[in-house]
DNA sequence: TATTGTTATACTCTATAACTATA
DNA sequence: TATAGTTATAGAGTATAACAATA
């Protein structure tokens, strides 16, 4: 595959990055999606599970199941909105900020070996990149819709 | 999800890639792994299928379900090595070839699309950055494993 | 005996729709 | 009646191992 569709670059990539940091996330105990909903959940509790969903791309369905596993391990908590009790409120606990901090400078270590002699400015531009990418896609209309 | 992690942007942008491209390949008949395939043979034919299967990243069994439908329609053949009867050489045909032409054309057109303002050269130079980190990952030693 | 391609099997994941409780 | 969260079920996809043909 050494065709530059981009679709084929952004796949295979994506693999490698998994491929390097999946023993960090497993010496943690975590799925993949497990630590998607921690970091999503690292810049502020999420108001409702249906929020945290769009916000994460997973599926209303399948976030319970990721939900269940870390509220069990004392990671996050879901409390019952006094306002409208249909609502959970999702937070982290202490425990999931202290485990969602460790597993984050792992990752992010792994990604500075990634880019190795290209160095943080270009880094810094490749993520902007990628950033812009994304709001360009959802200006023209092109779903991000959920996936597992 | 407004984290900087490598790994979400890169999902996330893939994601808008598909949802893009999808609408494409539907119209041609073809599942996402048949264009991968096809793309993976337009350089060139496969001298065998587990090769095929490692250039593609897609595992060698689950590869023989896209050979079929494809041969199927006439778009690829598989013939025997008279060398090594034991392999399949995989090729396309100028059905397949005429297809894929017009695939890529289209896709090529979305991703000009998605770079809108930022232009050829940023294009290739994000393009780049993407080789050479997939390059990088080899290096590191980080497996890219085949994946659904 | 080892390897290529194939098939078969059980297992997991996913999509859909029903269900419960609140509003 | 409508919505948030949950559960259940059927279908699709995946991993593993056995198999046939060839070396």
């Amino acid at each position: 595959m050494q065709s530059a569709d981009l679709g084929f670059l952004l796949a295979r990539l994506l693999r490698v990055v998994i491929a390097a940091e999946e023993p960090i996330l497993e010496r943690a105990g975590l799925q993949m999606w497990d630590y998607v909903v921690l970091a999503a959940l690292g810049d502020g509790h999420a108001p409702t599970q249906a929020h945290l969903a769009t916000v994460t791309g997973r599926d209303k369905t399948r976030l319970i199941g990721n939900l269940d596993r870390l509220e069990q391990r004392g990671l996050v908590v879901r409390t019952p909105d006094p306002r409208d009790r249909r609502n959970r409120v999702v937070a982290l606990t202490s425990q999931g900020k202290t485990l969602l901090r460790r597993c984050r400078t792992a990752i992010r270590a792994r990604e500075a070996e990634l880019f190795g002699e290209l160095g943080q400015a270009d880094q810094a531009a490749f993520e902007q990149t990628l950033v812009h990418l994304i709001a360009s896609g959802r200006n023209l209309g092109w779903a991000d819709r959920p996936e597992g």
